[in-house]
DNA sequence: CTGCATCCTTTCTGATACTG
DNA sequence: CAGTATCAGAAAGGATGCAG
């Protein structure tokens, strides 16, 4: 049996939590991949659909209306016809930035560590 | 329409690519509390059920599991009876700590927000 | 172009009970 | 103590079609 001097009782708690509100907010596949194209620029609908990989219409659209909800992310329609329909970030959605940069850090090593493993 | 300037074509799909990656290894809801629940020591299954709040015995069991062969964590069997069997974090799983800083800093800065807003 | 409605399949989760 | 088996419901995801 290894040592257990590191156990603080409580505060793993008081990290779970705040922890648990963000990963809701973040739940799915899908909201940091829509969060992260709209962070190189304001896209429209259609753009999104192509610029992100194996994404449906069916869920951009539900992603996009949880991500407004929750006000990371920001619709404008313009009058036009056909219809413009713009999304952007909000600064709300920019906050998440250093977090989406960890992820990229990550992951990038990952992807590293399989190709380096034959796989 | 508003600017269009920040919209650099290759560099979100290259910025995806390692995200998705990472956001495999880590889905479902309960990875991340299971990783940040040994962090803060190595830990017993009945522990970490009690640590954890609302995780269930199945839930536990499997995400271990997928820890485990993603090598996020160790698995170590004791000779007793009953059985003691204690997980630990690795220093690749380790190597998320900055990731999951980050998490708890945005999540209690939303955590604040929602309590704010009336809610 | 934007994006919702419908239908269907797959995956994920929780509850409960049970074994070595 | 440390899980696993089973079942059922919920949620997520895909395909297609169509309307404003």
């Amino acid at each position: 049996m290894k040592s257990r001097e590191g156990h603080e009782p409580g505060k793993c708690l008081s990290m779970l939590l705040p922890i648990t509100d963000a990963l809701e907010v973040l739940s799915g596949k899908w909201k940091l991949p829509i969060l992260i194209s709209l962070s190189f620029g304001n896209k429209r609908f259609g753009e999104m659909a192509k610029e992100i990989p194996k994404i449906t219409d069916r869920m951009l659209s539900k992603e996009l209306r949880e991500l407004e909800a929750h006000q990371l992310i920001k619709r404008t329609v313009y009058d036009a016809v056909p219809a413009i329909v713009e999304y952007s970030i909000t600064d709300y959605g920019a906050s998440l930035d250093p977090l989406i940069q960890e992820l990229y850090k990550w992951g990038s090593r990952h992807r590293k560590r399989m190709m380096a493993k034959s796989h």
